[in-house]
DNA sequence: GACCAATGTTGGCAGCGCCAACGGTAACCT
DNA sequence: AGGTTACCGTTGGCGCTGCCAACATTGGTC
């Protein structure tokens, strides 16, 4: 589509915008990473994992925005490649302790690249400010409604 | 989720945040749309006919960035429901000439009240001059992909 | 002990964007 | 005229996402 034809009335609409650009966003940030075969959540998992440490796979859900039944499927995921590592937590048998491995974090510098390269694309048009400022416009709405709503 | 507690790899990522913004938009969207038994290309396929007039369905999947196939089953259910006329083009008996009703413009109307609405509900811990600002940069980011990509 | 809450897992659902294929129609071109 | 190419609408399907319901297990609470 040449999203200049749109009708006014949806390109005046940030829900509209914000849609788009999600979309476009979505595939540059699959397209790096098929590369390698990953996926999203991968990227999302790992890098929960490497920056705040071992968590349960409900609390690495409440990081990441997954949803329980999510988590399952990419930590089992992740685990079968190596790149996790998940043992029952002795001190609450519910738990499944969920760790970075090694090679999970060699991973997730990989993806990363891939995953920064992608944001490039996809601010391409803008300047440095404005990057800067269409980052902190959108953290500002994300936190309103992960806050309230 | 709590997305302020979201890891910074992520919190930082332009593609993470539009993501995430475009999942709250949508939920406002829908949530209003809802409430008449509304969904979002409802309002995409009137609002087009209504403001660039009458078109052929492949037409319209242009303008407003829907496939073909799934035009098929909107400009249906519009037809359905007697807010849009789909007749063949006598001029060219490949293409299905679909223009807005009267009760479609009605329609119209309502879903226009529920949509800006959950625009308000989106933008509201910005100010006037972010929400311009913000409109801007996304407009910026859509039509430059829109037209490389 | 009885009750409630949290966890992990499985299975399913709906929306969205996308593609493939088909039959029907139109335009082009030699 | 015929053949090729391209467009159109329709149907059916696929994959990804986010979500919810159920269940069994385990922990905490009264």
């Amino acid at each position: 589509m040449d999203s200049r034809s749109a009708p006014r009335a949806l390109r005046g609409l940030p829900s509209w915008l914000v849609s788009q650009a999600s979309l476009t966003a979505a595939g540059l940030v699959s397209g790096q990473l098929s590369r390698t075969g990953a996926h999203r959540w991968h990227y999302s998992v790992l890098a929960a994992l490497h920056e705040s440490g071992p968590a349960s796979q409900a609390e690495l859900g409440r990081r990441v925005g997954l949803d329980r039944s999510d988590v399952t499927a990419a930590v089992g995921a992740l685990a079968s490649a190596g790149q996790v590592v998940r043992e029952t937590d002795p001190a609450d048998r519910r738990r499944n302790t969920v760790r970075i491995s090694d090679r999970g974090t060699e991973r997730l510098q990989d993806l990363d690249r891939l995953v920064h390269s992608a944001q490039d694309q996809l601010l391409a048009p803008l300047s440095p400010a404005e990057r800067e400022e269409l980052v902190r416009l959108l953290t500002v709405v994300v936190d309103h409604h992960g806050a309230v709503g």
